[in-house]
Formats: C-alpha cells, sequence, structure tokens
DNA sequence: TCAAAAGTGTTATTGGTACACCCATGT
DNA sequence: ACATGGGTGTACCAATAACACTTTTGA
C-alpha cells in the first residue's frame, strides 16, 4: 500500500453494543464486568475493537456472537462517541450500537467467560465511561424506532401472545394502551399470523399465540406505520 | 497518562460532511476538489481529521466554518463508515454528517481556498471512495427526517413563502403536494409567523412572507409532526 | 358462581384528502 | 378582461380513541 497520511493522529476504534431483552416482565439489557484494564471487574457494555479486516458491522457481530453464541440478530448501529476522553486509557472512538434477542434464546453456556448478567433498564449498576449514556441513548432510539417500526417482535420468541406483545410495548414506552385497539392496530398491520393454541399460563380463558409472518415482516420493515398512540405524549 | 491498550489497531478517523442547500430551484450539496493525495484535484465531500483536542461534533463545525464561514449550523451525526478498504490511502474510519444552510448565507470568499461548488443532488460528478454512499444515505435520512420533523425550514432564509417552503418539500421528496392542504398542515404547526409583507416576484398577486417563530422552533424540533402525506409512497 | 383476563363491538371525534372555488393583480 | 398563481372552503372518508360489553374457564 501507498504512504499513510501525515501528521494525523490515529485512534484506537471500537463497537459497544446495547443488547435489549424482554423476560415477559421487564425490558432489561445485558451487561459483562470488564475484563481489560482499566477498570477491570467493573460492569459495563459488551464491546470489543474493531480488526484490521472487518467493519464495525462486522466487529459488532463477532462481538455479540462471542457473548450470546448468537447470529442473525437484529442489530442496528446508532450513534457514535468521540468525546476526546471518554476513555481513560487512551483515546478511543466507540461506534455504538443496540441489539434486539429474544431473551430465551440466550445461552449461558458462553456468557459465563464474560460474567454477563441482564438488568432492568430501570435499574442497573453503574457504567464505566459514557456507557450510561449510551445506553439512555439507544433506548431513546429504540423508543423512537419502535413508534413508527415494527421492530420489538425481535424481542419475542417465536410464538407470543397479544396481552404479551402489549406488555411489551407498555414496558418499553413506560404507559400503559387500551387492549382493543392495540390488538386491532397489531393484527391490521398484516404481520401477525394466528396460531391455533393458546398460552394458559397468564389467564384461565387463555390468550391465542400468534407468529410473524416473517416474509411479509422483512418487507414491512422500513415502512412507517403507526404504531404508539400520542407519541408526543410519552416521548 | 496511563499505559495504552495492547495489541490494538489504530486507525485514522475523519468526519465527511453532506450540506444541503436549496436555492428556490433545487435541492443542491456542497462539493469540492480534493486537495489531499491521493485522488487530489477529484470531487469529493467536504471533510478532515478529526484533532487531538475535539470531539467529532466540533471537528464537523470547525471543518464547516473553514467552507462557509458559517457557524451556528445545523448539523446532524448520521452514520459512521468503517469499510476496511473504503479509503485507499490507510485505513480511514468517517463519521458522516448532514448539515442543512439558507444557500444565500453562504460566502464565496472562503471558497474559492477549496473550490467548492454547488451541484444538483440529482446530478452531481463522480465522488471519491464510498462518498457516493454518503450522499444517498445522507438524502434519505433527511427525506427520513423530515417527514415527522420541521428541520427543512433550516434550508430558507429567515422571511420565506408558504409556495416556496411548498417548492422545497416537492423538492426534496420529489413528488407534488395539494398546496390547501399543505398550506393548512404548515400553518397549523403554530412555527410560522405571517408578516405584512409579500413577495411579489413570482406572481401578480404576491405571496405573504412568513418567519419561523424561533423560540417554540426550537421546543417542537423533536416533535413528531406529520408533515408529509403518505410517507410509504414516497419513500 | 364469580373473579380475572381475553377478546369484540360501538360510537364520537378527529384529521386527512381531494377538489372546487374565490381572490388579487399585472399585463 | 383575463390569465396566473395565491389562498380558502367544504364534503367525504378513514383512522383514532375511549369505553362498554361479551366470552371463557379455573378455582
Amino acid at each position: 500500500m501507498a504512504a499513510k497520511y501525515s501528521n494525523q493522529s490515529r485512534y484506537a476504534v471500537a463497537v459497544d453494543c446495547i443488547v435489549f431483552g424482554y423476560d415477559g416482565q421487564n425490558l432489561k439489557i445485558l451487561l459483562i464486568k470488564r475484563a481489560l484494564t482499566p477498570l477491570k471487574g467493573r460492569w459495563s457494555l459488551m464491546g470489543g475493537f474493531v480488526a484490521k479486516n472487518e467493519s464495525a458491522d462486522q466487529a459488532a457481530s463477532r462481538i455479540l456472537a462471542s457473548l450470546t453464541g448468537l447470529t442473525d440478530i437484529y442489530q442496528e448501529q446508532f450513534y457514535t462517541f468521540t468525546n476526546p476522553d471518554r476513555d481513560t486509557q487512551e483515546r478511543t472512538v466507540s461506534i455504538a450500537y443496540f441489539s434486539l434477542i429474544d431473551i430465551k434464546k440466550y445461552r449461558e453456556i458462553l456468557s459465563d467467560a464474560y460474567q454477563a448478567e441482564w438488568f432492568s433498564i430501570k435499574d442497573f449498576p453503574n457504567l464505566i465511561f459514557d456507557h450510561e449514556d449510551m445506553v439512555r441513548m439507544a433506548k431513546k432510539r429504540l423508543q423512537y424506532k419502535a413508534t413508527s417500526h415494527a421492530i420489538l417482535f425481535e424481542l419475542l420468541p417465536d410464538k407470543f401472545t397479544l396481552p404479551l406483545l402489549q406488555s411489551l410495548f407498555e414496558d418499553v414506552f413506560e404507559t400503559g394502551f387500551d387492549k382493543g385497539n392495540f390488538s386491532r392496530k397489531m393484527l391490521s398491520t398484516g404481520l401477525l399470523q394466528k396460531q391455533r393454541d393458546k398460552d394458559k399460563t397468564g389467564s384461565k380463558k387463555g390468550a391465542y399465540f400468534y407468529k410473524l409472518d416473517r416474509k411479509n415482516y422483512q418487507q414491512n420493515l422500513h415502512k412507517i406505520l403507526k404504531l404508539v398512540p400520542n407519541p408526543n405524549n410519552i416521548l
């Protein structure tokens, strides 16, 4: 390769992942105990450096896979943090991603190496560097995106009920929705396929399971819907 | 400062700016003739490296100011480009911003040093590296954001008419809008202050000037509006 | 039989769209 | 007087929100 740019600084380039999960009760994030100095042992986001031969997207996938064993996960770059002194060790630029995973697909197997743990988004330990800013911003982005795009399904198992979907929305937006309007709205997207069986754990009557119509879903992901009433009141 | 991270690569970190302007006819972008090797003399986006003591936001502002002489410009980080071979000279991560400026505020004075020129977004020369991808993505982001946020005003002079605002929207979204509905929609935002005087250049009757209610505007910038009919048909 | 949760129905209101119409004025 | 673009009025339709109602079934 030819000469390099002269008189320019070069910085470490990392990715950090905010991994969202949902357990049927609370929106959660996955945190690890940092393995690197400085601040070894402190809680932090899962992250790592971008290797020579990969893009940031690839690095984010690799890192997420090494933590959870999962591939093909919804992941989205949302902001790059560049404050000169954000990392106390040396100047590091961090490209932040958020991921949505079905918490039940998460295997404990690999996580032990990282001492990973799920925390409620409303109550998690202090994080290193600017990671708390990252979490705050990721949550805002998730809310913003989810008002108009059908992405929250990524947090649920293959089969889920409408009441479960609604509690997920309510937890993400920290508010309550009318169940009648909610179910009509969701069904009107045409993304849901009603199953024959019911989930009887939540009530005596039982709630029908639904599955995502995956094909339809992929085609409609970019579409702007209106999934949440009065977004300006709650965001 | 303590030790650095060992065994990690470090890359050049740059910002690139997509500068949008509107001249009353066409949505335009500002391009420069590259001053650096490699590819010196080829058309490119305005960009530069992030200096040791500044954030990417600061770098973007500095670079935009050095090109246009303008400060306090609407600017938004929208994506970070990290393909390993995107820069042929050496590995460089580029944090991309888009800016919206009133094209008439732009001074030619400083631009001469950069051989800057305005081009229609629909017809501009080939650009270096992945800069064409950047422009494409910036345009999409601009459209996406402008469907629900009142940011296009940043492209207009202090005083503007509703017909001018409408042509701007029509040019950004490459479609036509009903003038009655458009004007009602815009006025209903409460962001516009009607002036006493008219612009008589466009017609015999003349169209009233409006100004932005700046205070109201700053407060409402984050709000989700619906400024464009049937966004899914046009995006 | 009753409590609790799922699911359906009903209605008033809003807001969007299309399109017709009136207005002002320079030529 | 009339063509041209600016601006207003209106009627229909679809989407929304609020809330009442019915269904199912385990305890």
